[in-house]
DNA sequence: CTGAAAGCGCTTACAG
DNA sequence: CTGAAAGCGCTTACAG
């Protein structure tokens, strides 16, 4: 009967080939080990799953269930409880934070390990180099929701939707009811998302054979401020748009409000499909069309590819795309007549008729 | 110097006139140990504060920070991020349930001791007796946010807005435009804040001598589909209301939604008043004119009640009542004129001209 | 039911 | 930079 206990200093002394001692400092961060043997012995503790004792279980108390961080960039915005919602229905306890309410003081990730933590989800952002060799070191796994900015290296588990899928569904959507200038309102440049969803909406006007006008083209902030201040510019234009892509659902409650304020009605003037179906997008005035990315899903997914990683299993895929969906409610219609003879496409409408 | 020390089985043991493998005994709830003995060193473990090694802090750890349950009801609405707001930015870590994941088998609140929680905050919602006992026993202080049923006992810490107050100036407002026919809608029947809400609305009318009508005062859930069914139903009435305090914003987005569908225009043909100032109530369209209740501030002063409570201090009062506000913006408008000679209110009418 | 004693897993001051 | 050795805080099998 082969009674497997837990690993002790002992066991991966005896594995590194040095002294339960320098074990000891190793796992202590002493400065009085050399590197070399440092770097063996801390390869030996995460081979032999080394859990220090008092905290039986990896990051999970007595009876309890395990501690996860869940970080959010802001929380200012219903899209922070859908992913909510998904991650804390599963069998992990949660901590919630944000970024923006941490002091400068210390990085975001130092002493999650000592804190209990088995693990972090973090959403619409990504994490400094700093905080990934933190974690790493602590060997606390990480899923990114949303990864922000720069495309994550393959071994680092990520969350997202098919962004660009979203943006082509919606803009031939729009296409489909007769629009040729629609618009595009992008979140900050930097967001992977964002210029995703934008790609899908250009290839969907090439493939239409509709030109691209870089004019149409704006950019938001994916809050509502955003999405008024860009459909204000975009209204100015010579030849204006008879459709805007919002590129959020919060962004289109931005270009209904600059709609209303101008005296454009919705849909019978502007066209307008979102992006994300906050619940609240049912019950806006006019219901809003948009592009569902199932954030629910997205963070349950998340929870469990975290789980799997904390059990030193491998998740079936480290970089997972859950399905967008166009949801066509009351904000779209054919534009109105005149739009089809604007001057940018006269020639081809005529053509046409 | 005083070095003093974390306190070792061992002080225990003096103190309590036993030896040390006996006080380690009662520590892991072995069975033999006399009653009597067993209460003493418990006793005793407490009054020295003795804290296993592996969590030197009760409750927080290593350099890190204290842990707190935030419970919401359910988590389905931005109500909920605006309240999260508040409670984590202060400095604690909280983790954040929603009561209607846990599954039946332990209370909510067992097991929370032996998890490192130092305290709890409970949303729209209030304690089982059970779940009360468990706390106590553990010694883990707690602060309800708006309590849901029942009146809590004045030893129980709560934070809540003035609804009264709050429903009040709501219907006020709509008097001071020359609405007659208000109706109202409240929350379920059973929750303490929606009660005093319709009870403020009630004062007004009284006070404004205008006769409160038991047909316009009508049953939600607090959710979009409540202010739907409920407006709905009041555009049934043979007299219908030129106004709705709708008791919440979600509500009151259902009451527009109801009124798009049955072509009633905001404000022209209807007044909407919510209750709560979501950021979203901003941005839709029309911008709602609301009841703001300041959530992300509630949520700040339960954490702070809560850490003042876990250290062992007596909050300035354990039970807070923060300010409502009026926001004015474009839900609301005077009612339309054939309204002044509906027949409820005819001789009124005439009278006055 | 109690405690002396052996033992476990870890840390650290110190010798080399 | 490494490890033998002393020591710490705790647990537990066992004798009484």
């Amino acid at each position: 009967m082969t009674k497997d206990r837990r690993p002790t200093l002992e066991t991966v002394a005896a594995a590194a080939g040095v002294s339960l001692a320098t074990v000891s400092k190793v796992l202590n961060d002493r400065a009085d080990v050399s590197a070399a043997t440092r770097a063996r012995v801390q390869r030996l503790l995460v081979q032999h799953k080394y859990v220090p004792p008092g905290r039986p279980m990896v990051g999970r108390f007595a009876g309890g269930r395990r501690l996860i961080d869940l970080v959010f960039t802001a929380l200012d915005s219903p899209y922070s409880v859908e992913i909510l919602r998904g991650v804390t229905s599963g069998p992990m306890d949660v901590v919630v934070s944000s970024m923006s309410d941490r002091s400068g003081s210390r990085p975001w990730s130092s002493g999650l390990a000592s804190a209990g933590r088995s693990g972090a989800i973090i959403v619409a952002s990504e994490l400094t180099p700093l905080d990934q060799r933190l974690l790493d070191h602590a060997h606390i796994p990480y899923v990114l929701i949303d990864p922000a900015a720069k495309l994550p290296e393959p071994d680092v588990a990520t969350v997202g939707a098919t962004n660009w899928a979203g943006g082509l569904s919606a803009a031939r959507h729009l296409l489909g009811l007769g629009h040729r200038r629609i618009a595009v309102i992008g979140g900050p440049v930097a967001m992977l998302c964002s210029r995703a969803r934008i790609d899908g909406y250009r290839a969907a006007l090439e493939s239409a054979g509709v030109k691209v006008d870089p004019a149409l083209i704006a950019t938001g902030n994916f809050h509502h401020i955003g999405g008024y201040q860009a459909a204000r510019g975009l209204f100015e234009l010579p030849d204006p748009p008879t459709a805007i892509f919002a590129g959020s659902d919060e962004q289109a409650f931005g270009v209904a409000e600059a709609a209303r304020v101008t005296g454009r009605r919705i849909p019978e003037d502007l066209s307008v499909v979102g992006f994300d179906d906050l619940p609240i997008s049912r019950w806006v005035s006019p219901p809003l069309t948009t592009v569902r990315q199932p954030l629910a899903e997205m963070g349950r997914t998340a929870a469990e590819m975290l789980l799997t990683m904390i059990d030193g299993r491998e998740p079936h895929g480290r970089q997972v795309e859950l399905a967008t969906e166009l949801i066509v409610r009351s904000s779209t219609a054919p534009p109105p007549l005149p739009a089809m003879e604007s001057p940018g496409h006269a020639t081809l409408a005529r053509g046409l008729h």
